[in-house]
RNA sequence: GGAGAGGUGGCCGAGUGGUUGAAGGCGCCGGUCUCGAAAACCGGUAUACCCGCAAGGGUAUCGCGGGUUCGAAUCCCGCUCUCUCCGCCA
């Protein structure tokens, strides 16, 4: 959520930023809304100060015993009923001025490049040189069926269409996969590893900006109002809502892994073969709670722990430096991880890690107290996937497929696996 | 799902209509004392909003929302959450 202090400062600069990402902000409607708030408080307020210096008058004339002037008393009830309308009033204009505001994105970082699109997206780097085998690669769709690891078929018959199952070495593949990274950023990065609900509340999904403008891409339970993750990023942002997190207590570094949960709807008919896009996957997610001052450089790092799982597995990747059009609703910076794939031939998606500034702190509200006595701030966050597993599946089964059809594990997840090799029959 | 109890400041805990933002204690911060520390003593210690350049002033908040009243932490209603027991259950 942005601030209404700084709209109210700096309106056309909030309006540029906002038109940086496609954006348009009503900020004459807000500043309308804002001042009309303003005012409606001002004269409660004093209404309410006359209100209290009267019944206070009174309780002193009830304790000598006397009773209260007839008049005064009629003439605060009617001050009562004024207090009355103006409260209604400043609430209308709160909730017209906080629905705006939850529809707003965050304002990009001065140095995102500029651009409305993907296509302005930046490469910033690479690593490692896309695989290319010296016979006809196949995609895991038909090499992970073919294996008898993957079957498409019976996901879609348990839950319909973009649900799949896994058995036999794709299962242990996966569940390796996920402990090896929760290890690694644990044990090696520094993250507090955590075991997260699944099913959240929807004031949590607001705090993490995914309600009210991203519902349609969620799961729910209609009877108790409990909403599926999306990721990780939802229950954890959600951890400290509402407090102020005492001095010394950042920075503060968390892993998990969930299954998130996705509709999708907005992507029907774009990648319908494979596990690259499904309802449900597994996600290893990294967090972290931080000193303002301190965010930019942590990105920095968060990107780079990331980096370091592709690295370790022998994954060839990019990075984008995600333009001001293309960052996610909450961040104010954003870089992906793209892993190569030989068997799809694409640069596959499987990180995003994102500054989200104070905009996720803003909405649900943490804080913490830079020093003892000093006033609370709001937080930074940042979220950086760590990585997606689907795709790191995907991209090791393309990668690593021999052509006798079998798939060579990567040598950091043999201790987890106990296997080095998935055979061509490996279901 | 059934029955009961309860939600007060960082924590514990008092408070059933009138200077109660809230006693007392703990914790924390500062000071005195000390070579230093502890103890003791003294002082301070919520958050948000509004007006104001500031100094300062005002308002709200005792789970949440509504009601009664000149006035509500205190009375009434609804909701919610927590705990205990029973039931069910991996």
């Amino acid at each position: 959520m942005l601030s209404i202090e700084q709209i109210r400062r700096d309106p056309e600069f909030v309006r540029q930023a906002l038109a940086t990402r496609g954006e348009e902000g009503p900020m004459d409607e807000l500043l309308t809304l804002d001042s009309q708030r303003r005012q409606a408080i001002s004269q409660g307020d004093e209404l309410r100060a006359r209100r209290n210096q009267a019944s206070r008058a009174i309780g002193q004339l009830r304790a000598q015993g006397e009773e209260a002037p007839e008049d005064v008393v009629l003439e605060m009830r009617e001050v009562g009923q004024e207090i009355d309308v103006l409260e209604r009033q400043t609430r209308e204009l709160d909730e017209r001025i906080h629905s705006i505001l939850l529809e707003l994105p965050n304002l990009p970082r001065e140095d995102v490049p500029r651009g409305l699109s993907e296509e302005e997206n930046i490469v910033v780097r690479q690593w490692g040189e896309p695989k290319s085998l010296d016979f006809p690669a196949k995609p895991h769709w038909d090499l992970a069926e073919e294996m008898g690891i993957i079957d498409f078929q019976r996901g879609v018959k348990l839950s319909g269409s973009r649900f799949y199952t896994m058995s036999g070495y794709g299962a242990k593949l996966e569940r390796a996969t996920i402990a090896w990274m929760l290890d690694l950023h644990s044990r090696e990065h520094g993250y507090t590893e955590l075991m997260l609900p699944i099913l959240v509340r929807r004031e949590v999904m607001e705090g993490s900006g995914n309600l009210p403008k991203f519902a349609d891409n969620l799961y729910r339970d209609e009877e108790d109002d409990l909403w599926l993750i999306p990721t990780a990023e939802v229950p954890i942002t959600n951890l400290y809502r509402d407090e102020i997190l005492p001095p010394g207590s950042l920075p503060r570094y968390y892993v998990a892994q969930t299954p998130c949960f996705r509709r999708e709807k907005t992507a029907a008919g774009r990648d319908t073969r494979g596990i690259k896009r499904v309802h449900q996957f597994n996600k290893v997610e990294m967090y972290k709670i931080v000193d303002p001052e301190t965010s930019d450089d942590e990105l920095d790092r968060l990107l780079a722990d990331a980096e370091d799982v592709c690295q370790r597995l022998g994954l060839a990747y990019r990075v984008l430096q995600l333009c001001t059009g293309d960052i996610s609703f909450p961040s104010a910076e954003t870089f992906d991880i793209e892993i190569w794939s030989a068997g799809c031939e694409e640069w596959l998606e499987a990180s995003s890690c994102s500054n989200c500034t104070d905009f996720q702190a803003r909405r649900a509200n943490i804080r913490y107290r830079p020093a003892a006595g000093s006033r609370p701030e709001f937080v930074h966050t940042l979220n950086g996937s760590g990585l997606a597993l689907p795709r790191v599946i995907i991209a090791i089964l393309e990668n690593n497929q021999q052509a006798d059809g079998s798939v060579i594990i990567p040598e950091v997840l043999r201790p987890y696996t106990g296997f080095d090799i998935i055979p061509a029959s490996g279901g």
